[in-house]
DNA sequence: TACTGTGAAGCTATTCACAGCG
DNA sequence: CGCTGTGAATAGCTTCACAGTA
C-alpha cells in the first residue's frame, strides 16, 4: 500500500453507509479522552456487531495492532479521509420550506466536511429573507450560482412536483451527488448519484412492523405508573 | 391471528422497505387515471427492476393476472393493508426546534395512516405554541400525554443528549416504535424498533462517492452556458 | 495473552429465464 | 400472445471461528 492506494474503488455500499457512524462513535470517544478501542467497544457504540466492524475496517487498510485494538485519532483521521471531508464539499439546498429552512439551519453549523454556499427558492416573498447567516437567492439563478460557487452537493427540499425539473438543473450544469428529500423518484443520468431521504417511508416501514406485532405485546396500559 | 391469512411474517426487510415506494407509485397512476399495470411500468416508475417488483409483489400473494398485469387500485389497497395504513397510528414528536417543527407540519397534512397526537418540549418558550394547529405540550407529562392518547410511534427530534432519555421514557410506557432524528445510537430492549433518519450520514455517503469519482468528470466548467 | 484480520460458511437479496396461465 | 409468478443461478453481505501477531 502507498500513499493513496491505488484509488479503492472496491469498499462495499454497505460498508460505506456504516463509516459515518463509526466516525461518530470515534469522535464521541475521543472527546471522552479515550485513546485506544478494541472492535468490540467500537462496534457496541456504534451498534454492529465487532466482526462486520472489523471486516468493515479491513477494506480501508489495517490500521489495528493485534492484541491492542484500534488508535482513536488515527482511526478517525483515517475514516475521514476516506469519506472525503478532510475538506468542505459546497452545498447548494433549493426550496425553503420548513424542512429547508430546518437543513439551512442544521447544515449551517453541526456537520464537518460540508459548507452551505447556497439558499434557492422560487417565492418572491422568501427570496431576500435571511436564513441561518445566508441570503436566500433566486431559484432563477441556479445555474450562475451552482456554477461560480462551485456546488457538489445539490439538496432538494421543494414539493416532489418542482423536483425533477430542479434536479435537471443540477445535473445540467455539472452536479452530480444530489440529496432528495421530495417525495419522488428522481430520473438522472449514469454517473450521478441520488440519495433519498422520506420521512413517510421510514414511518410506514415502522407501521407494517407495529401492525405484526403480537397483540398481546400491544397492552400496555398496565405497565404506566403516572408520576404524582 | 386469524382473519389476516396465515399471519404472514415471512415478508422480507428489503421488501418491506420498498411498498411504500409503490404505494406512492400506485397512487400517482391512480390520479392520472390508469387502471392497470405492468410489472415494467410499475417498476419504471418506482425505480426497480421489474423481476425485483414482482418478488417483491409475490410475497404478498398473487394479486396481478397473467397476460394482463396488476389493477392500480386492488393492489394499492393491498399493500395499504400490509403496511398496516388502513388506520391512523398515534404520533408523538418531541422536540420542536427546526426539524421538529418541520416534521410537524409535514405529517399534520401530507400523510394517510399516521395523526400527530402530541408535540412536546422541554422548552418552557416553546411549550404553550402553537404548532400545526396543535398546542405544543411540556416533556415532562411525556407518559401521561403518550398514555392517554394512545401513541404508538414516538419522533425523537431533540438534541443527541437528551435522545436517550427520551426513548427510554417512551419505551417504558409502552412505545415499541421509534423514529431517531437524533445523531446517535439508541439501545431499545429486545421488541421495539427503532429507524434513523440522518442528514449528515447521508451527506457523508454521498461525499465518498463524489470523492472517488474520476477527476477528468469533475470538470464541469465547458458543460456550463450561462443564461444571457 | 488479547486482540486483529480473514478464509470459509451461511444467509439474504437480486436477477435471470421460463413454465404456466388468462 | 403477453404477462405473472417462481425455480434456479448469481451476487453481496454477515457471521463464525481461528490463524497470526504485537
Amino acid at each position: 500500500m502507498i500513499a493513496d492506494p491505488a484509488a479503492r474503488q472496491d469498499i462495499p455500499d454497505a460498508t460505506v453507509a456504516r463509516l459515518p457512524q463509526y466516525l461518530r462513535a470515534l469522535s464521541d470517544l475521543a472527546e471522552r479522552g479515550v485513546a485506544s478501542v478494541s472492535s468490540e467497544e467500537l462496534a457496541a457504540e456504534a451498534g454492529v456487531r465487532s466482526a462486520n466492524l472489523r471486516r468493515d475496517l479491513s477494506h480501508l487498510g489495517s490500521y489495528g495492532v493485534r492484541g491492542v485494538g484500534y488508535e482513536v485519532e488515527m482511526l478517525a483521521h483515517e475514516i475521514t479521509r476516506e469519506l472525503g471531508l478532510a475538506q468542505d464539499w459546497p452545498v447548494a439546498i433549493v426550496g425553503l420550506g420548513n424542512l429547508g429552512h430546518a437543513l439551512a439551519a442544521y447544515l449551517g453549523l453541526a456537520t464537518r466536511g460540508f459548507q452551505v454556499v447556497a439558499l434557492l427558492d422560487r417565492d418572491p416573498d422568501v427570496v431576500g429573507q435571511e436564513i441561518a447567516g445566508m441570503i436566500v437567492g433566486s431559484v432563477g439563478d441556479l445555474e450562475r450560482i451552482v456554477t461560480e460557487r462551485r456546488v457538489a452537493i445539490g439538496v432538494i427540499a421543494t414539493p416532489a412536483v418542482s423536483a425533477q425539473e430542479v434536479c435537471d438543473r443540477f445535473v445540467a450544469v455539472g452536479v452530480r451527488s444530489v440529496l432528495n428529500f421530495a417525495a419522488c423518484v428522481l430520473s438522472v443520468p449514469e454517473g450521478v448519484d441520488v440519495r433519498k431521504v422520506d420521512l413517510s417511508t421510514e414511518l410506514q416501514i415502522l407501521a407494517f412492523h407495529e401492525q405484526h406485532k403480537t397483540p398481546a405485546a400491544q397492552e400496555r396500559m398496565p405497565l404506566l405508573e403516572v408520576a404524582p
